[in-house]
DNA sequence: AAAAAAC
């Protein structure tokens, strides 16, 4: 420290007076042997002579030296950071920040993706790899933002962001200094700092944050997109919380060990609450009976929303009972109509925060099944996609947990007494930021628990206490399994997308999940596509369900219009091009991952700005990218089947299905993207000749009619579906031809 | 067969 202070300072000993003075005085051996020998005694004796001879005869060396400390600052933030921490560290005590070398490499992160991404935003982008195109693109769209996004992403989430608030100073100089690299010190830089302090690190890295520097990323990137998207949600969970929680999250690790303890409480805490406050419960006697019948019909093969409609009481034996009870618990728009939430038994609070979600008043699916989630019930919640089936389970959720509640709910570390799970992260997260506004209005907190970020922020939450988890089945179970996840109080138990959440690799995890819940725990059971599907779990876990559906839910009361458009294999291509190359917020479905990407990248070089949503992304990615819709940054989201169920997204008006659907419920919420909420929206479904047949099947179990026409690249009937009016660069067209 | 869901 002193040598360098000294080199670098270059001023006289009154800044050193601290080591300067003593050292000499002390005069001992050490101090002696150190400082006379080379730069201890050479200041004090030149001193005098000092600055005019440094600056000529030590000039250079002493510049030399100097650059090397003083160029990082100045170019490089990123270097200066690291190095004075390298000092300061031991001071600091290794101790617990064995962990800080990471930081450095965040720092050295940000840089990496400029090269990578400035010099695709050069024009180069053919040259790169599809991904880093993908990824240079929002730089396009968000420049400024991006860079800067990152840093404070990666920073922020961590617990060493205190002790670098100097890096932080970095990260806002950084934008600036962006601009400024391609004149000089970006070359400067990167020779500097990756090569010698990001090898050294890493490594000893990898040990410390467990995860590769990528998952840190991805953890971070999520982060920032919490609060673009959730503002007030955000704040909501940082107004009380907002500092502590990077120190909470370290508590909780001391506190693994003391739950265990929580968990030999668990048995009575459940049950004796549970007991206590849901008598009202019916017996579990009925159980057996009622699931079975369930079981035997509900829709056996394929029963159309239109039929039920039609024929009521017509329904056969088997799901007369199951269907007579929907049948008179199914509403009619018209009984909707004047009413209020508060008529349906929601408080003040929260009725306001449903005005301010743009919820004013009850869609038909919520004002039929609010009333009946408020009396306790277990409820199987039917309605089509866009119908509003989030508010119809989220709200009333609400309500019931602060008539079940109290001032008591609100002590530090309780435990969750609702839980949501979803079969995909972006849609638990899109659950959260409805119900998460819905819990605050009446003081109750939410938390998101879900795979691909790291979980000690989740875990934070935990302890601190929430009262609702909205999560997806992996990372709830692996919570549960660590110890840190109770959920013996959870007495509200809500299946979003209940008919996937019981296919094969769904089923055996939820109904794990579900065990843990409160014995007599409310079920609530939701999907567009709910069927008997959904028999393995009404059979195990719910009483006496309240089946609700809307009431002339059919395709003539549909505002989609779908389209089937038989191509040539060769053509395929071109054609999803021209549909997609048009004005508007597309969707576009593929069958596997690969093809997605392949096809964002393919969308990419024909011009028309993309970006992928599938699981190989990592969640950063995922989040991000989805984001860029939402946000309108880019107009087409290339997705795989993870963006097919309850993913909303304002003004999606045309879904595309580069490859055809296997089953009717896959094509029912790919459609959903769509027109929602009333909304107009196009679905054009691409298949090969071959497929014909099976498309048409298919779409008779969907109970939807759709036109079938072949198409070539260029045809009218494309830009027709794409929207196009036959305009500028189209007349011109056909004018030259 | 694929996709999703923990690390």
């Amino acid at each position: 420290m002193p040598k360098k202070n000294h080199v670098g300072g270059k001023r006289p000993a009154k800044n050193y007076d601290p080591s300067y003075g003593k050292r000499p005085a002390k005069g001992g051996p050490k101090a002696g042997s150190r400082s006379p020998g080379h730069r201890g005694f050479r200041p004090e004796v030149e001193d005098a002579p000092r600055q005019k001879n440094r600056w000529d005869a030590d000039d250079r060396a002493a510049r030399s030296g100097a650059r090397d400390e003083r160029a990082p600052r100045r170019f490089d933030r990123d270097d200066r950071a690291p190095r004075f921490n390298r000092d300061e560290r031991p001071a600091a005590g290794r101790g617990d920040r064995e962990g800080r070398p990471a930081r450095f490499d965040r720092d050295e992160r940000a840089p990496r993706f400029n090269r990578d991404e400035r010099p695709a935003r050069g024009g180069d982008r053919e040259g790169r790899p599809a991904r880093f195109d993908r990824d240079d693109r929002a730089p396009r769209f968000n420049r400024d933002e991006r860079p800067a996004r990152f840093d404070r992403d990666e920073r922020a989430p961590r617990r060493f962001d205190r002790d670098e608030r100097a890096p932080r100073f970095n990260r806002d100089e950084r934008p600036a200094r962006g601009g400024d690299r391609e004149g000089r010190p970006a070359r400067f830089d990167r020779d500097d700092r990756a090569p010698r302090f990001n090898r050294d690190e890493r490594a000893p890295r990898f040990n410390r944050d467990e995860r590769p520097a990528r998952f840190d990323r991805d953890e971070r990137a999520p982060r920032r997109f919490d609060r673009d998207e959730r503002p007030a949600a955000g704040r909501g969970d940082r107004d009380g919380r907002p500092a502590r929680f990077d120190r909470d999250d370290r508590a909780p690790r001391f506190n693994r060990d003391e739950r265990p303890a929580r968990g030999g409480d668990r048995d009575e805490r459940p049950a004796r609450f549970n007991r206590d406050e849901r008598p009202a419960r019916p017996a579990f006697g009925e159980r057996s009976e009622r699931p079975a019948r369930f079981d035997r019909g509900d829709r056996p093969e394929r029963p159309s929303h239109g039929d039920r409609g039609a024929r009521r009481g017509g329904y056969q034996p088997q799901d007369d009972v199951v269907l007579e009870r929907l049948e008179a618990e199914a509403i009619q728009a018209e009984d909707v109509e004047g009413k209020t939430f508060g008529d349906l038994g929601l408080g003040g609070n929260i009725v306001n925060a449903l005005a301010e979600l743009g919820a004013a008043a009850p869609f038909p699916i919520q004002a039929a099944t609010i009333p009946v989630v408020l009396e306790g019930r277990d409820v199987l919640g039917r309605g089509r996609t866009g119908s509003g089936k989030t508010i119809a389970f989220g709200a009333p959720l609400v309500e019931r947990l602060m008539e079940n509640g109290g001032g008591k709910n609100r002590r530090p570390g309780r435990l969750p007494r609702a839980l949501i799970l979803a079969p995909t992260r972006e849609l638990a997260l899109q659950i959260d930021r409805t119900v998460q506004p819905i819990a605050r209005s009446v003081g109750l907190f939410t938390t998101q628990i879900y795979g691909g970020v790291p979980q000690h922020r989740q875990v934070g939450a935990l302890q601190r206490g929430v009262d609702i988890v909205v999560g997806t089945p992996g990372r709830i179970e692996d919570l549960i399994e660590q110890g840190r996840l109770d959920l013996s109080e959870v007495n509200v138990v809500v299946l979003d997308e209940a008919d996937h959440m019981c296919d094969l690799g769904f089923l055996e995890p939820v109904q794990r999940i579900i065990r843990n819940t409160a014995d007599d725990s409310q079920k609530l059971l939701f999907s567009a596509t709910l069927d008997k599907g959904v028999a393995a779990l009404v059979n195990e876990f719910l009483e006496n369900p309240a089946v609700h559906e809307v009431a002339g839910e059919d395709q003539a009361s549909s505002t989609i219009d779908h389209r089937v458009l038989v191509v040539e294999h060769r053509d395929k291509d071109r054609i999803l091009e021209q549909l997609a190359g048009r004005n508007g917020k597309t969707v576009i479905f593929s069958r596997t991952r690969a093809y997605a990407e392949r096809l964002t990248e393919q969308l990419e070089d024909a011009g028309v700005f993309a970006v992928a949503l599938h699981g190989d992304l990592n969640q950063a990615k995922r989040t991000r990218n989805l984001h860029q819709l939402t946000s309108g940054r880019v107009d087409v989201l290339v997705a795989t089947d993870v963006a097919a169920r309850g993913i909303h997204v304002d003004d999606i008006d045309l879904v595309i299905q580069a490859d055809a659907p296997d089953e009717y419920k896959t094509y029912t919420h790919r459609a959903g993207r769509t027109g929602r909420a009333g909304r107009e929206g196009t679905v054009v479904t691409l298949i090969p000749r071959s497929r014909r047949r099976r498309m048409e099947e298919l779409l008779s179990r969907a109970e939807i009619s759709a036109e079938f026409v072949d198409a070539f690249p260029g045809d009218d009937i494309i830009d027709e579906i794409a929207g196009r009016v036959p305009t500028r660069a189209q007349l011109e067209a056909k004018t030259a031809e």
